[in-house]
RNA sequence: GGAGGAAUGGCCGAGUGGUUUAAGGCGGCGGUCUUGAAAACCGUUGAACGAAAGUUCCGUGGGUUCGAAUCCUACUUCCUCCGCCA
């Protein structure tokens, strides 16, 4: 969510934005809706402010035994006007939060304007494709042929887009959660959370998934609970609602979760195999910081999730999203990209934002500083570190043998039980 | 699922219709004392909107009233006991 002073002083910046990101969000009216709620409130105000000076003069006559009666009389007829007031308020608040609340975040300067993913510019990359003296298979090739995925039944138990692991197939991806976190706890410096993979409306509205993408979730029938999409929702979700100390930032939070999401739109684009799933498991980064030092914690955090694919050996790029391309919330993104030879292309396995105070504002997650009047808010980030079913993914198609077996990076193998190879 | 109890500032906690602009304590900050610190003592210390005046905020939403932290109502959450349960 914007600041609605913001908004108020910036109306073409905002437009231009939207346009910017594809976004055709008609935010003419918000001039007149916010000027109208403005002049109501002054108005209620002085009615308030009547009541409350008269309402403690009649205390003090009735205290002396004087008839008040005629300025209670008074006074009901202005309790009846401020409740009327009250009421049309209401109205014209909820036409302003419906329409605040749908407005995306703005990019931050470095961003370049672009259409779609064609317009991302690469900003680094690392690693060397492998080079292969046979044509490498796809992942649900190698996967299905090793026995460790089973997508046949998967669609028994679930439906179309879930995946079956099976043996050394749940082994690699229960040893690439315990590698990332234990990297990321251990060496970068992040606390571990187990959060709740449920979470209600008030949480799915601080992180920006609700009111505009209740689509993507999926929903407890019959109760306030969604299934998280990510554990960006319950980790940043944490500090909603409370004023930090400044001493206590930057705080970073590292979670592994399922992710589950319900892909709406997305019928027929990458059906097979384990990339676009209903429920996938991913190690997400999250951090709370001062707004002077946001945009370093971003490098910062985005290089904490590179480290695993280095240590990974996995070849990747990172590009910066331009504005066509960005989510709603974040006010810049990386994206990681890793290379798959099985399907001779980049595929993002994190996407790291800062999403500055837009989270903050709407989670209420502010901090004070020591000695000063007031609270600021925080700035949010946070990145996937990594998405651990495109690790998977990646790994079964860079480390695959000509026989059909896979090499387990040497980095994993301890967390294999030593093992070196799964054939 | 049944029966009771509770929700007040960063924390604890008083407050059952009218100077509550929420007592008191803890914690924080400043000071006195001290070579320095601790202790003691003194002072200070909530948030949002607003240029200001002022307005709002005592779990949330409704209601009663001239006036609500306080009364009514629905809901939410937590606690205790009982039942069921991995």
């Amino acid at each position: 969510m914007l600041d609605l002073k913001y908004i108020r002083n910036n109306i073409e910046t905002i437009k231009t934005m939207l346009k910017n990101r594809n976004n055709d969000l008609d935010i003419s009216v918000f001039e007149s809706i916010d000027a109208e709620r403005r002049e109501k409130l002054s108005e209620v105000e002085a009615l308030r402010s009547r009541r409350n000076t008269v309402s403690e003069e009649i205390a003090v006559m009735k205290k002396n035994g004087e008839d008040a009666s005629s300025l209670i009389s008074d006074m009901k007829e202005v309790s009846a006007r401020i409740k009327e007031i009250e009421t049309g308020m209401g109205e014209i608040q909820e036409k302003l939060d419906q329409l605040v609340m749908v407005i995306p975040n703005v990019p931050h300067e470095t961003v370049p304007v672009g259409r779609d993913e064609n317009d991302n510019p690469v900003v680094r990359i690392w690693g060397e494709k492998r080079d292969f003296d046979f044509e490498p298979l796809s992942h649900w090739d190698i996967g299905e042929n090793l026995g460790i995925l089973d997508f046949n039944r998967a669609a028994k138990l679930a439906g179309a887009r879930f995946a079956l692991y099976k043996g050394a197939g749940s082994r690699l991806e229960r040893a690439l959660i315990n590698f990332m976190l234990d990297i990321h706890t251990t060496e970068h410096g992040y606390t571990e959370i187990l959060p709740p993979f449920m979470v209600n409306s008030a949480s799915m509205t601080g992180t920006g998934q609700l009111p505009k993408f209740e689509e993507d979730l999926f929903k407890i029938q019959g109760s306030d609970h969604y299934l998280i999409p990510t554990a960006e929702v319950p980790v940043t979700n944490i500090h909603r609602d409370e004023i930090l100390r400044e001493e206590e930032l930057p705080i970073y939070y590292t979670a592994y979760t399922p992710c589950f999401r319900s892909e709406a739109g997305s019928y027929g684009k990458d059906t097979r195999g384990l990339i676009r799933n209903h429920q996938f498991n991913k190690v997400e980064l999250v951090k709370f910081c001062r707004p002077d030092n946001s945009y370093d914690e971003l490098e910062k955090l985005t290089l904490n999730a590179e480290e695993i694919l280095k240590r990974l050996e996995l070849p990747y790029r990172v590009i910066t999203l331009c504005t066509g391309d960005m989510g709603f919330s974040s006010a810049k993104t990386y994206d990681l990209e890793v290379w798959l030879p099985g399907q001779q292309l980049y595929r993002e396995i994190s996407s790291c934002s800062n999403f500055e105070d837009f989270q903050a504002r709407r989670a209420g997650i502010r901090f004070k500083r020591k000695g000063e009047k007031g609270t600021e808010l925080v700035h949010t980030l946070n990145g996937s570190g990594l998405a651990v079913g495109r690790t998977f993914v990646a790994i079964l198609e860079n480390y695959q043998q000509k026989d059909g077996s896979v090499v387990i990076p040497k980095a994993l193998q301890p967390y294999m039980g030593g093992m070196e190879v799964i054939r």
